[in-house]
DNA sequence: AGCTAAATTGGAATTATTCTAATTCCTGAA
DNA sequence: TTCAGGAATTAGAATAATTCCAATTTAGCT
């Protein structure tokens, strides 16, 4: 059974492929599916595993090329965090990312309004931002131990 | 003829390998002085490139070896912009970076210490940041097309 | 000088990601 | 509806940064 998006979610993923004539293919909403049903950082691996149960026939080739799709269209986060493998983050609001050195986990962190404009007034004259990363690690909550 | 550091970058140098009782050897020496000796944000490719003009004989892991020695000590930071090989910077000093996507050029950015105040109280209750990393992309200077 | 642990070396291995060429699937005219 | 043509998916090979390994060399000490 493919997987269900909810029809809010549906709507966002059909509007936001077609926008840029691409095709909402259903591996597409799959993934789309499977990153925004659980609130945390999954790699494309673990993508991958959760995809098979719902579409088992589906290749790596295709998890990455969905979640560059899905990037491009502004529907995931693209979350970068040293030299681990990238993770894909469902929240689209501007945030940064903690990791815990010690359980791996990744959460996220709001950044407040005034913070923001703060650090995007960072930037030098001259240069153009299009895209702000901040990223924390060190020691997490100590449920995570 | 093995780098020749200056006597003050020769003094941390030493004092920073002795304190955890590693040896200054003539590879991490070297590997430590052509990342000072140059303003910018050299790979771990770009930097054997430049060893090897001074120490023919070195190898790639053991350029890979002093840089995470160095790194260790504290002498040079590690700079990871998205998937893009790792960089290496002399700054020392808190610092952000900017990547102009067309030219792949990377540039320092102050950050002051109110906004730095700012940045880490985003970090919540419970948790501990040892590390925070902020890096800005896109439009650079003019002058880098 | 000789001993021992630390560091270096060349090459193989690892691993996340990208590429390729063949196949399958949509979509939108006819 | 049919079907042609482009888009998407697929399996597997290729790539590239980094790490690992076993053998050799070196630095620091007695
Ligand atoms: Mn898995
Ligand atoms: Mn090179
Ligand atoms: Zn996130
Ligand atoms: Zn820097």
């Amino acid at each position: 059974m493919p997987y269900s998006l909810t029809s809010s979610s549906k709507d966002t993923f059909n509007s936001a492929l077609r926008e840029k004539g691409l095709r909402p293919t259903k591996q597409r909403a799959c993934v789309y599916g499977v990153i925004l049903g659980k609130r945390d950082h999954p790699t494309a691996d673990d993508i991958y595993d959760r995809v098979k149960r719902h579409l088992p026939g589906t290749s790596f080739a295709t998890v990455y090329n969905c979640l560059e799709t899905l990037v491009g269209c502004g529907l995931v986060r693209q979350v970068n965090m040293d030299r681990s493998p990238t993770r894909y983050c469902p929240n689209l609001t501007p945030h940064a990312h903690f990791r815990c050195t010690q359980s791996g986990k990744i959460y996220d962190v709001e950044i407040d309004n005034n913070t923001l404009s703060l650090i995007q007034a960072l930037v030098p004259e001259g240069f153009e931002a299009e895209n702000l990363d901040l990223s924390f690690s060190g020691t997490g909550k100590p449920s995570d131990n």
